[in-house]
RNA sequence: GGCCCCUUCGUCUAGCGGUUAGGAUCCAUGGUUUUCAUCCAUGUUACAGGAGUUCGAGUCUCCUAGGGGUCACCA
């Protein structure tokens, strides 16, 4: 069975590219009828935070995806992994380095200075004499000292690092507590994990990781290593570059599943498919097919996307997401109505929202523009008669079918085009000059709410 | 610096030895619309550079350039 993990560790906020990480790795399990798990990487105690923990559990609940079974906490398996260090120390397999962090900084600055990569010289790996006193040691792993490290990554291709490149890395600090490395390898392995998909940034980590399956005798799993997400320019994702925690798109009003059909198709595609269900990527996805190359990130695509999905949303799924927006109109009686007028008018739930707030609330204030383009000429009479018209109209005026009628008629009687009323009265109704077509909004509004506003912005027109 | 990875329209990508190099987004233009948006149509724009292999190279090999990752008692 194919069995995928997400392991963050809780030092901030989700980001981004771990969502895509994530997404890749519970696509590959769904796909697969896999398992899905979430593993919390929190052996260092001084970075660790609750706060970071259930931001990155909160992201994952809006965005719909879900793991199996509980949430595995390393900070809770450390006698689990103090077995496995004293296991390789009994076999001779790791060992005991007294070297102080002095003596390891001057290795590393005389390393340097010779313009050589730095690694550990190995000085305690066949230590026999008496240990220095007063240097709590650290445990290392005896690393092949030569030939390569080989696997075959699902991604970049077959990987052959020379073992000059790994030294005995520690695999247990002065304190005891094991490092990242080694808990990994053990964790996955114990997790039962097939597949691991996680960044690029850890493709040096798998060498090492190996060691220690080799070591302790675990099967290798198949790894992914996917590359990274940069900004339009190509350059390291940052603040600056606009949102990078996941929540931040919750709060601009983004739909879970457009940020999830955006993130897909960095790095991965079907064909000249650009829309995918969570179905349909669960049923497509194959990690064999994710792209090489890094890739940027492109706002205008996410907001086409997330365009598309709000325009496909049922009215009654919109009223509930516009409610964190301050629009409650689920109790509105012309909800429908409303929505159908404005949702092909928003790219984001902000903006859907601050289209049917203009409509609900009557306009403060007249955009300045508008004003000038709209209010001149006859414009102060075409509305004053158009509120005759509206006061004597002898028909019902219940839908947008019905206003229209007016409008012809006005525009019929005076003999103008239908810019003429069009605009002037946009401005009166709405305040602006874009927004939502006038038949609605009337039928929205009703008789009353339509003259009025009219009246008020007629008292406006010098 | 050592090691490793990457490079097709501005951006996301298709392509897997023979294509007028395709799609999407963006942008522009036109149509629809009382405005805006939607929708539809049309258009501009790409194989980083250089050698080779081959009858033929975006696709294979090498070199150069550019970009990125990584070298912790951090994850």
């Amino acid at each position: 069975m194919t069995v995928t993990r997400f392991a963050p560790s809780p030092t901030g906020y989700l980001h981004i590219g771990g969502l895509r990480t994530a997404l890749f790795s519970w696509l590959t399990a769904k796909h697969n009828n896999g398992k899905f798990l979430l593993r919390i990487e929190d052996t260092d105690m001084a970075r660790n935070s609750e706060e970071a923990k259930d931001a990155i559990l909160k992201a994952f609940e809006w965005v719909g995806m879900s793991y199996d079974g509980e949430v595995v906490y390393q900070s809770k398996r450390f006698d689990l992994y103090k077995k496995y260090i004293d296991q390789l120390l009994e076999e001779g397999k790791a060992y005991k380095c007294y070297m102080s962090k002095e003596e390891l900084d001057a290795l590393r600055e005389e390393q340097m200075a010779k313009k050589e990569r730095t690694r550990y010289d190995g000085r305690y790996r066949d230590f026999a004499g008496i240990p220095p006193e007063d240097v709590e040691p650290v445990v290392r792993i005896k690393a092949p000292q030569e030939g390569t490290i080989s696997f075959v990554d699902g991604v970049k291709g077959e990987m052959n690092i020379s073992a000059s490149e790994v030294d005995d890395f520690v695999i247990a600090r002065a304190d005891g507590a094991p490092t990242y490395n080694f808990v990994v390898a053990i964790d996955d392995a114990l997790m039962g994990l097939t597949d691991v998909i996680r960044g690029d940034d850890h493709l040096y980590n798998t060498p090492k990781q190996i060691v220690v399956y080799n070591a302790l005798g675990f099967k290798i799993p198949k790894f992914y290593h996917v590359a990274m997400i940069n900004n339009e320019q190509g350059k390291k994702l940052s603040k600056r570059d606009g949102a990078t925690d996941v929540m931040e798109y919750k709060e601009l009003g983004y739909l879970p599943e457009a940020l999830l059909n955006f993130l897909v198709r960095l790095g991965w595609s079907y064909g000249d498919q650009e829309i995918f269900s969570i179905e349909e990527m669960i049923a497509l996805f194959d990690p064999e097919n994710i792209n090489k190359s890094s890739s940027n990130y492109n706002l205008d695509k996410l907001l086409w996307l997330n365009a598309h999905y709000i325009k496909n949303k049922s009215n009654t799924e919109l009223t509930e997401l516009l409610k964190p927006f301050d629009v409650d109109i689920a109790k509105h009686d012309k909800m429908e109505m409303l929505l159908d007028a404005t949702k092909e008018r928003g790219k984001t739930l902000v903006e859907l929202a601050d289209q049917i707030k203009l409509i609900l609330a009557a306009p403060v204030e007249y955009d300045e523009k508008a004003v000038k383009k709209a209010f001149k000429g006859e414009a102060k009479e075409i509305l004053t008669d158009f509120i005759a018209l509206l006061q004597t109209w002898e028909k019902p005026l219940h839908l947008p079918t019905d206003y229209h009628e007016v409008m012809e008629k006005i525009v019929a009687d005076k003999e103008i085009g239908f810019g003429k009323i069009g605009m002037p009265l946009r401005v009166s109704l709405l305040g602006s000059m874009t927004g939502a077509g006038m038949d609605e909004v009337m039928a929205i509004l009703g008789v009353d709410e339509t003259i009025e506003r009219i009246e008020r912005a007629v008292a406006t027109i010098a």
